[in-house]
DNA sequence: CTGGCACTGTAAGCGGCTTTACAGTGTTGT
DNA sequence: ACAACACTGTAAAGCCGCTTACAGTGCCAG
C-alpha cells in the first residue's frame, strides 16, 4: 500500500522526492542503493556553517530550517523545507564548507547520501542532473524575491506576503477563512522576513485589529485575503 | 594569435567563458555551431521582466546588469556581469517568462543561443551541465550573502563591503592604496546595496573624511583597507 | 565652447523599526 | 500538578536611513 504508516521503505520515499519527479524507476532504485535513512530529533542540527560538506540529504518527514547566524546572534532563515526536498547538495558538489546551517524543526526522517556517491550518481544520470539544475534555478528565483522584498517592501507588506504564501502552501479552507496550521513562532517569522520579534507581534496585532486575520492561540486564520494582498503593493 | 583585436572569432571567445573551464575543445566546437554573435549598444536592454525566454547568452565583451524594478520605480541590481559569464539560462531552461531584466552597461558583444538548442546541447554534454550546476550554485551563495548583508548590516557596512569586493575584483595597486576603475554611479551603488542615492553620497563622504578612501572625480582609491574591513563586523 | 543634462554634495525633517523593558500567557517536562 | 521556561503583547525612547529640496560640479553633444 502506498502509504508511509503502512510500509515506509526507501523506495516509497524516493517517489515523493521532487528531484525524482518524472524520473525512471530504474534510476530511483539505483539511488536507493547509495542512501541510508536516519532519524533526527527536533532541534537537532544536521550541520553548522563552516562544517565540511560530507553528505547530501533528502527530507522524508518533518521540517528542516536552513539558516545562518550573525556574530551578534541575529539569525536569518533562508528556507523552511518540507518533505520531498533535497538539501545540502550545493556545498557538497563543490566540496566547500557549509555556507549555511541546517536544523530539524520537528522530529524528522532524512535520507543521507555521501558526497562522492551523489556526484557519481549525477554523472551517470543526466536526466536527474537536469532536474536538479532546474530545482536550483527555482531556489534562485525564490531568494531573489526575498531580496526584492527586503529592498522594496516595508514590514507590514513583507509579513502579509509571508502569510499569504503560507496560506497557499499550508492553508486549509474554513468557515471564516483560510486556517493556517502554522507552527512558526513570531521569532521564526521575524527571521524569515528580516525584522525584530516585537515588530512581528505588533504588526500581527494590527492585522487582527483591521480584521485581516484572526488569532486563536497559535492558529492563524486569514479572514480578508484581499485586504492582505492590498498591502503588497 | 590569441588576442581579440587580432582575430576575434567565436571559438576564441568560448575559451574564455567560465562555463567551459576545463571542458574539452570538441564540446566547445559543438557549442560554436549553435551560437550567433551580436553587438549590443550601451544602455540597450537585452530583455525585460516578463518577456518570453527565447535565448541563453554568453557575455564576451562589456558589462551587463541583471536587475528588477518595483512599480514605485525603485530598482534593485542583482548582479553586474563581466565578460566570461553565462546568463539568462535559468528562465530559459524552465521556459518561464524572464524573472529579471538584463541591460548592457557598455557597448557589449554577446553570444546568443536559442533556448532549445541550449537544452539539447546540455542533454548531450553532461560535463558542461555539471559545470553549469556548479556555477548556479555559486550564484545562490552570492545572493544568499546579499540577503545576509541586508538583514545583518547597516548601510556603512554594506557600502564598505561593496567597495572591498570591488577592490578585489577591479582594484589596481597604487602609491596611495588600491585604485578602483569603477564606472558605477552612486545610484548604481545604491541599487546594489539597497539604499537611496543620497545615503551613498553622504556615506562615501564620511569614508573620505575618516581617511578610509580618496575620491578624485569618479576614481576611488581605498587608502585604509583595514579601516574599511573593521566596519564589516 | 557652451548649454543642457546627469551626477554629486549636503542638510533638515520625518517616519519606521529597533531596542529596552516588563507583564501576561501558554507549554513542557518531570 | 506545577514549576520553569518559552512565547506573546505592548509601549516608550532613540536612531538610522528616507524624503525633500537645492546648489554645485562635470561631462557631452551640437
Amino acid at each position: 500500500m502506498d502509504h508511509p504508516q503502512a510500509a515506509p521503505n526507501k523506495l516509497w520515499f524516493l517517489k515523493h522526492i521532487r528531484l525524482f519527479d518524472g524520473i525512471s524507476p530504474v534510476d530511483m532504485q539505483e539511488m536507493e542503493k547509495i542512501t541510508r535513512m536516519e532519524e533526527v530529533k527536533k532541534r537537532q542540527p544536521l550541520y553548522l556553517t563552516g562544517d565540511p560538506s560530507r553528505n547530501v540529504y533528502l527530507l522524508k518527514r518533518g521540517r528542516v530550517k536552513i539558516a545562518n547566524t550573525a556574530p551578534s546572534g541575529k539569525e536569518v532563515t533562508f528556507d523552511i523545507l518540507e518533505p520531498g526536498e533535497v538539501f545540502g547538495e550545493l556545498d557538497a558538489m563543490e566540496d566547500a564548507p557549509r555556507s549555511t546551517s541546517a536544523e530539524a524543526l520537528d522530529d524528522a526522517l532524512i535520507c543521507v547520501i555521501p558526497r562522492k556517491e551523489f556526484d557519481q550518481y549525477l554523472a551517470m544520470h543526466p536526466t536527474v542532473m537536469f532536474k536538479l539544475t532546474k530545482l536550483i534555478g527555482l531556489r534562485i528565483k525564490k531568494i531573489q524575491s526575498r531580496v526584492e522584498d527586503l529592498v522594496f517592501r516595508d514590514v507590514p507588506a513583507r509579513l502579509a506576503h509571508l502569510l499569504s504564501e503560507l496560506g497557499k502552501t499550508e492553508g486549509v479552507a474554513d468557515k471564516s477563512g483560510i486556517r493556517l496550521k502554522v507552527k512558526l513562532t513570531h521569532q521564526e517569522m521575524a527571521n524569515l522576513i528580516g525584522c525584530s520579534r516585537e515588530t512581528v507581534s505588533t504588526t500581527m496585532g494590527q492585522f487582527r485589529d483591521n480584521g485581516l486575520i484572526q488569532m486563536d492561540g497559535r492558529t492563524i486564520t486569514i479572514v480578508n485575503e484581499k485586504g492582505l494582498s492590498k498591502l503588497l503593493g
